[in-house]
DNA sequence: CAAGTGACTAGTG
DNA sequence: CCACTAGCCACTT
């Protein structure tokens, strides 16, 4: 069967672009949805070519690391993503820091329907 | 083509 | 929770 070898690109495009307002997911949950779990890596440089390939029309700012932390800020532009997730009502626990286990969202909700 | 880098995670101490 | 190590895969140089 011919598959392609970018699905998981297009993939993370398609979770992210669904993630809920005032929502957040992890790289691990998205990386294990798509069915390569250890490989959360991937993830993140998926969202960094998105950006420079679709720009921010994918809320890349509701992805975060495991901890909350807002590590793809670096790439935002300093506060911006900090910003958009206040705009939420997304609780910050640190400066960098959300309270993920509040406003966790999973993959597999919503794109089951 | 080989080596280096990275928006990560899990395990160990 | 913190520090360090190993594994993971794609992209860049």
């Amino acid at each position: 069967m011919t598959k392609k070898k970018s699905d998981f690109y297009d993939k993370v495009y398609e979770v992210v672009a669904q993630i809920p307002f005032g929502k957040v997911t992890t790289y691990g949950a998205i990386a294990h949805y798509l069915g390569v779990g250890g490989s959360a890596r991937l993830v993140g440089w998926a969202l960094n070519m998105s950006i420079n390939a679709q720009g921010p029309d994918l809320p890349c700012h509701r992805v975060v690391n495991r901890l909350g932390q807002l590590t793809g800020k670096i790439h935002f532009g300093s506060g911006v993503m900090e910003t958009l997730l206040r705009q939420e009502d997304v609780r910050f626990l640190d400066d960098d820091t959300i309270d993920l286990k509040a406003h966790f969202w999973d993959p597999s909700i919503e794109l089951n329907t």
